[in-house]
This record gives structure tokens, C-alpha cells and sequence, in this order.
RNA sequence: GGCCGGGUGGCGAAGUGGCCUAACGCAGAGGUCUGCAAAACCUUCAUUCGUGGGUUCAAAUCCCACCCCGGCCUCCA
């Protein structure tokens, strides 16, 4: 069994293979903060947190660092927009970045490095790239010169000759040649600066990528990843901006996954982005929906293919996790203890069950991470767990192994690891819905308790008027023989 | 104009030469179970893969042309 990933650079796949075995590092584009998340954000973090949680969970170890940008010129507009420090700005954006991802069930980058942290480093980079001659100082700037790497265009398959002429870039007087790109900028009056050999001022935006990966996994590593959106220019003047300083090959895999499109009420679509103004924040999202169903909407498609975002798809995905969780909680009423999400043991499922669930798992994860084939192996241990639960005669010992593989497999796209009643019994909190589900999940169990005692009695006419009500109230109630549970529905 | 993705059932989405009369999920239909429901389970739901040619014993999958959608080429995940 091997990985494969498709590599941007090269535009195909290629089995992944370490540069030290056993050891994995990853570079992933993190945030501008200065405003809130949207679901393309949320898309590129959920991606990248399935692939470090695949790695690990084939034996990998791995340093994965997410860094952010905490200097920039949206950063000072906002700033002097919102009349607030910059500080101030960034570090309120950064703890909302940290909680909806929390929300979404992303871990944390072992290491998030902050651009205003790393001055010494970039400039350092950039006093190298003067002295090799690939960069030059002009009016107080210092630029890239791209027509002195020759290799440059090799990731966006853009050819210096052909960008040129379809320049849309504007003019620069400063510049040699105008695709150049800016390494260091001159302080303005009153914007935040440092000082440096060039004079005072702040990092261009690509340096901060370049220093700090090289910081923190060294002039040479794995995997570096992102949205498409930044292949060109970002990566590509990463890509010059290191291998021209150290003079040798940086990144050996470059991973770019697909946009979030929006599509309007006339069906046409365009990508989600801050500059379009078209965006959903995860928070918002989050007060309807649970974090674990955002992410099922996500993982539903291949991380490479666009992927259209609607409220009507969020509902669906919504219903198929329900799936999975109402497997869990049948499982549960079988062996009155879930079974806890342990490490898969791929030697043995191999040996055992070649054809079984965790070996077709992972053999669609090791294609490019094709997690909708993955959930289809989910799903399919769904059936068999509800099979079981169902099927008196089953031994529990056959149950408990399935349920603790799905929790196992769903661990590695980070699903499945709640307990059943706080999927169902989530209260969304949208304003407009208060009055809906205004009932606390103590009056529910009170109502269900009253109800309870009506069947008993057999009086079904009022406990089918109990049950009309929680409906009325978007509580949805399943009876089996010995219990009532209910769900919260949208 | 250059370059890059995508067009598969009512919807979402896998599949990139034979196991595909196309996985899986949502929605729909019938049945079993149930006091009735819900959920579950069983059955059913594309002989067809943007269009037209071609290659092949064999194509959703390869080749050619064309059409449509989105993106990058300027900040953007």
C-alpha cells in the first residue's frame, strides 16, 4: 500500500515518499487575518487536517505548521477602518480562526507561525537573494528580479514571455521588469514598520511563507499546500524566492484544492471570496448546522474538484451523517458503552479481511485522498452495524468490532466522534427559528416521560397528541422496545 | 489570448480501457417491523456517462473536433 497524491507540480500523481522515512513535513497557507473565515477556508483546513490525520494513522510522523499572516495592507485598511491596533485586529481574528476550526473538528498545526514573529528570518532571506543577485533594491524596496530564475513559471505553467504580454500588472516605475514582485517594502508615514538594511518598512507577502517554512522544516521538505488560488503568484514566488537562496529543490509535493463556488438564483456560480463579497462565514453556518456536518458537506467531494456550496446541500449532508450517528446510537443500546475510537490495525484488517472495510478505506484514501470513496466504506459499515444491532441472535463481541472500526476509520476524517445524543439533540440557534425549537432538552424528556407513561396505559390518542406536539416543535421521536429517543430536526 | 479544473440518475458524488446493465449518500416508490409513526432492514430507482466523429474484440474511461460552466494570468484558500 502506498499513497499516492497528485502533485501540482508535474500535474499528476505520484506515490508520496518521504524525504527521511517515517517522517512527514507539511506546510500549509494559513489566513490573512483580518476578517472572518468562509467555507473556502474552512474547505483548505479540513482538507489538509484529513491528509496530517491519514498520515499519522499510517504510522507517519509528522510536523505539520500553519502559519499567519499578520501583516498586510488589508490588515492596516481594517485596522484604520475599525480604528483599532493592528495587534489588536489580528490577534481577535486569529482566536475566531482557532474556534471555528475547533468547531469543524480541525486539530491544531503542531506549529502556526506569525509573520511579524519572523522579521530576522525574512530578511534574512532577502539580504541572500541581494547578494546572489536575484534581488535588487529600488526606491526604498527590494524586488525580485524573475528574469533571474530561469526555473520560474515551473508550478503555474506560466511562461515569463506570455505573462508579460498579457500584462494586466500594473506599471512600476521602480521595477526592471514588471512581473518583478515586491520582497521588502518601504515604511509609509504612519504604517507599521522595522528596520532593516533597506531601510525601514515591512515584509512583501511571499517572503513570510518562504522563511518560515524553511525555519521550521528545513530548505528541503515534503508537502506544502494550499487553495488553487494561490499556485499563481504566491507559490510560484515562493518557489523563486527559497530556491534561489539555497539554490537547490525546496518543496517535493505541492497540493492545491478546488474553490468553493456560490451559485445565485439564476444558477450562475462564481467562486466564494472575500473580494467577490459573495461569502458564508463558518460562523454563521455553525449557528444552523454542527461543525461535524460542514464537514461531511466537505468531505462529500474530492478535494481537487470545484465544489458548489448551497444550504440545500448542507441539509443532505446533514442527513447522511445522521446515518452514521443513528448507527452509533443503535450500537449503543446494544452494548450500553460505545466502544472508543482506537487506532486501526491495518496489519492485521489486511491479513484478516482483505476485502474488508478498513482495506477498502484505505486504499480510497491513498488514491489522492478520495474521502467520498472513503465515506461510501462508512456507509457501508453503517448497514452492517444497524444489521447487527437489529439481529437479536448477533454476539455483541461482532458488533463491538464494526462499531469501533467505524469510529477508527471516521477518526481519520474526523467524523463520528461525538456522542450520538449531542449530534441529535443539537439546537441550532438561528434567530428566526427561537420560537421552533424554544424546548429544552428538559421539557422534551419531560413531554417523552408523559408520553411514555400514556402508551403504557395504552392511551395512544394522547400520546400520539404528545408526539404531534414535539414535532410541531421540530423534536423527532423514536421509540424501540425499551426506550424513546428523539433528535432535533432542521 | 495563454494556462488550469469540471460537465455522470431528480440532487450531491465516485468510477479514467473489460469485475460498469455505473459505488455511496440525499430525495422518491413498494414491502417487513410497529398500537400508529419514526428509525432500521429488504426491494426498487441511469442499458447510460456534455455533443459529434474515430481507435479497439471491448470506451463514461484513449484520440480528434466542438459546445457549456468555473478559475488563474492583480489581492484572494
Amino acid at each position: 500500500m502506498a499513497l499516492w497524491l497528485y502533485n501540482s507540480l508535474g500535474r499528476k500523481k505520484e506515490p508520496f515518499v518521504p524525504r527521511q522515512p517515517g517522517q512527514v513535513g507539511i506546510y500549509v497557507c494559513g489566513i490573512t487575518a483580518y476578517d472572518y473565515c468562509h467555507i473556502g477556508h474552512a474547505r483548505v483546513m479540513v482538507s489538509f487536517d484529513v491528509l496530517v490525520r491519514h498520515l499519522r494513522a499510517t504510522g507517519l510522523k509528522v510536523t505539520h505548521v500553519c502559519n499567519f499572516t499578520d501583516i498586510d495592507d488589508k490588515i492596516i485598511r481594517r485596522a484604520l477602518q475599525e480604528g483599532v491596533a493592528i495587534t489588536d485586529l489580528t490577534t481577535r481574528f486569529i482566536a475566531a480562526f482557532h474556534a471555528d476550526m475547533a468547531a469543524l473538528g480541525v486539530n491544531r498545526a503542531d506549529i502556526e507561525p506569525k509573520a511579524t514573529e519572523h522579521l530576522p528570518e525574512m530578511c534574512a532571506m532577502i539580504q541572500t537573494l541581494i547578494d546572489k543577485g536575484l534581488a535588487y533594491e529600488s526606491g526604498g524596496d527590494v524586488f525580485y528580479a524573475v528574469d533571474r530564475f530561469p526555473a520560474y513559471g515551473q508550478l503555474s505553467g506560466k511562461h515569463l514571455e506570455e505573462l508579460e504580454s498579457g500584462a494586466r500588472v500594473e506599471v512600476d516605475g521602480r521595477k526592471r521588469n514588471p512581473l518583478d514582485f515586491v520582497l521588502w517594502k518601504g515604511a509609509k508615514p504612519d504604517e507599521p514598520q522595522w528596520s532593516s538594511p533597506w531601510g525601514a518598512g515591512r515584509p512583501g507577502w511571499h517572503i513570510e511563507c518562504s522563511a518560515m517554512g524553511v525555519k521550521y522544516l528545513g530548505e528541503s521538505f515534503d508537502l506544502h499546500g494550499g487553495g488553487r488560488d494561490l499556485i499563481f503568484p504566491h507559490h510560484e514566488n515562493e518557489i523563486a524566492q527559497t530556491e534561489g537562496a539555497t539554490g537547490h529543490s525546496w518543496v517535493t509535493c505541492w497540493l492545491h484544492n478546488g474553490f468553493v463556488n456560490v451559485v445565485d438564483d439564476e444558477g450562475r456560480r462564481e467562486k466564494m471570496s472575500k473580494s467577490l463579497d459573495n461569502f458564508r462565514t463558518i460562523r454563521d453556518l455553525l449557528t444552523a448546522w454542527r461543525g461535524e456536518t460542514i464537514r461531511m458537506f466537505l468531505l462529500n467531494s474530492h478535494y481537487r474538484a470545484p465544489l458548489d456550496f448551497s444550504l440545500d446541500l448542507l441539509d443532505a449532508a446533514r442527513a447522511g451523517l445522521d446515518r452514521l450517528y443513528v448507527a452509533l446510537r443503535g450500537a449503543q443500546a446494544v452494548l450500553k458503552e460505545l466502544p472508543a475510537a482506537g487506532p486501526v490495525d491495518w496489519e492485521h484488517e489486511r491479513q484478516e479481511r482483505p476485502e474488508g472495510h478498513a482495506v477498502r478505506f484505505r486504499e480510497a484514501m491513498e488514491d489522492d485522498l478520495n474521502t467520498p470513496r472513503a465515506l461510501a466504506v462508512l456507509f457501508d459499515l453503517a448497514r452492517v452495524i444497524n444489521r447487527l444491532s437489529t439481529d437479536e441472535t448477533t454476539d455483541p463481541e461482532g458488533l463491538r468490532v464494526h462499531v469501533r472500526l467505524l469510529r477508527g476509520l471516521g477518526a481519520i476524517l474526523g467524523l463520528c466522534g461525538s456522542a450520538p445524543e449531542s449530534h441529535f439533540q443539537f439546537r441550532p440557534e438561528e434567530a428566526g427559528q427561537s420560537e421552533q425549537s424554544g424546548l429544552s432538552d428538559g421539557e422534551v424528556e419531560a413531554l417523552i416521560a408523559q408520553r411514555s407513561e400514556a402508551r403504557r396505559n395504552r392511551d395512544f390518542q394522547s400520546a400520539d397528541r404528545i408526539r404531534k406536539a414535539l414535532a410541531e416543535a421540530g423534536i423527532v421521536l423514536e421509540d424501540t422496545k425499551e426506550h424513546t429517543s428523539w433528535r432535533r430536526e432542521a
